[in-house]
DNA sequence: CGCCTTTGACCAGCGC
DNA sequence: GCGCTGGTCAAAGGCG
C-alpha cells in the first residue's frame, strides 16, 4: 500500500519574501522596504513600456515556475520521508506483533489466535480483516463482525484518555481491565447513527503505553460525518469510510492524521493503493490543499502582508 | 434536559 | 459444575 500521495496538505510554502516576521522590528522606513527579489513590476518609477512590462512578466513567471519547482521537489522528499518513517513504523509494529505471537501460552485459546489474526492483518496497515474461523464460530454476528480492523494510534505522553478521534461519533459503553493488559480496555459504539452497528475497543499498547490499539468491527452503515459536514472540519485527511485511521502525533507540535484505510468494501484494502487520479479524489485534494492554506495562519499572514504592502506601494507611486 | 461517561452487575463462552 | 475472562447492560452522576 503506497500512500505517498496522502500526505498532511499543510504545506509550508516557504514564501519568506513575503512573510512579515511577527518578531521582526518594524519602523516606518522597512514598512515600505519591498525586498528587491519581489519587487512587483509595477513599482517602475517611470511608466514601463510594454516590452518591459512584458519582459518583467515573463521574468516573474520564470520566477513562480522556478519557486514551483522547488516546493514540488520538498514534496517529493517529504513524500520519500513520511514513506520511510512509515515503514519504520511498519517494521516496530511487525516486531510488536511477532512478540505476541510468542508471549506466553493464553488460556483462552479463541481469544488468543484472534489476537494474533489481527496482528497479522495489522501488518498491513491495519487492514481489515475476518478469518473463516472467526465466522464460522459466530454465525450470528457474521454481520456485525465482517468486518474488523486495528489501528495504532500515538498520543501524548501524558494522555490517559481513551479516545481515538476518527472522525466517527462514539458513545463509550463500558470499560474492563483485561488480564492481558493492565490498562483498561474502553468499548465504543458508534452514535452518529442509530442503527450503525460498528463497535469499537480501545486499549492502550502493553508495549507502549504513548499508543492506542483501537479495534473496529463492523462496517458503517453512513457516511462518513467529516464528509457531510464540511470537508475541512477534520484536520487530516479522512477519506475512508471505514474507520481505521491512525492518527501519529509527533512531539505534540505537528499532528500528521495518516488515514490508512481507503474505502467502504476493506476487502479490497490490501490492493488499494489510493487513486489519485480520480477527478473526485483530486477534486477532494484541492480543496483539502484550499483549505489547509486558508487555515494557514503563516500563509494568511503573508497573503495579507503581500496585498498590503502592494497596496501601500501603490498608494506610494501615486503620491 | 439530553447526552455522555462511569462503574458495578450480569451474561456467555471456555477450560479444567 | 465451577471459576475465569471478555463483553454488554443499565443505573447513577456529571456536564454543557
Amino acid at each position: 500500500m503506497d500512500n505517498s500521495s496522502w500526505v498532511d496538505t499543510s504545506l509550508d510554502l516557504n514564501i519568506n519574501p513575503l512573510r512579515v516576521k511577527s518578531d521582526a522590528p518594524v519602523d516606518a522606513e522597512s514598512t515600505f522596504r519591498v525586498p528587491r527579489k519581489m519587487k512587483p513590476t509595477f513599482m517602475f518609477q517611470t511608466k514601463p513600456s510594454a516590452k518591459e512590462e512584458t519582459g518583467a512578466i515573463e521574468e516573474e513567471l520564470n520566477r513562480v515556475n522556478e519557486e514551483n519547482r522547488k516546493l514540488t521537489e520538498m514534496l517529493t522528499v517529504m513524500c520519500d520521508n513520511y514513506n520511510a518513517l512509515r515503514n519504520q513504523l511498519m517494521d516496530c509494529m511487525c516486531k510488536n506483533g511477532e512478540k505476541e505471537l510468542h508471549g506466553p501460552s493464553k488460556k483462552r485459546k479463541s481469544a488468543s489466535s484472534n489476537n494474533n489474526d489481527n496482528n497479522i492483518a495489522m501488518n498491513g496497515n491495519s487492514e481489515s480483516s475476518s478469518t473463516d474461523e472467526e465466522l464460522s464460530k459466530k454465525p450470528r454476528e457474521e454481520v456485525i463482525k465482517a468486518k474488523t480492523s486495528r489501528a495504532y494510534v500515538k498520543t501524548e505522553a501524558g494522555d490517559k484518555s481513551l479516545i481515538v478521534k476518527d472522525g466517527y461519533q462514539w458513545r463509550k459503553y463500558g470499560q474492563k481491565v483485561t488480564r492481558d493488559n493492565p490498562s483498561p480496555r474502553a468499548y465504543f459504539k458508534c452514535s452518529f447513527a442509530p442503527s450503525c452497528p460498528v463497535k469499537k475497543k480501545v486499549q492502550r499498547s502493553i508495549d507502549d503505553q504513548s499508543v492506542l490499539v483501537a479495534t473496529y468491527e463492523g462496517e458503517h452503515n453512513h457516511p462518513h460525518p467529516s464528509m457531510e459536514a464540511t470537508s475541512g472540519s477534520s484536520h487530516g485527511l479522512t477519506l475512508g469510510s471505514v474507520p481505521c485511521s491512525a492518527s501519529l502525533a509527533s512531539s505534540g507540535k505537528t499532528n500528521i492524521t495518516l488515514d490508512l484505510t481507503n474505502s467502504k468494501s476493506s476487502n479490497d484494502a490490501k490492493s488499494s493503493k489510493p487513486k489519485t487520479d480520480a477527478p473526485e479524489v483530486r477534486q477532494f485534494l484541492v480543496e483539502q490543499m484550499a483549505s489547509s492554506l486558508t487555515k494557514d495562519p503563516n500563509f494568511t499572514a503573508a497573503l495579507a502582508a503581500a496585498i498590503s504592502g502592494r497596496m501601500l506601494q501603490q498608494n506610494h507611486t501615486k503620491w
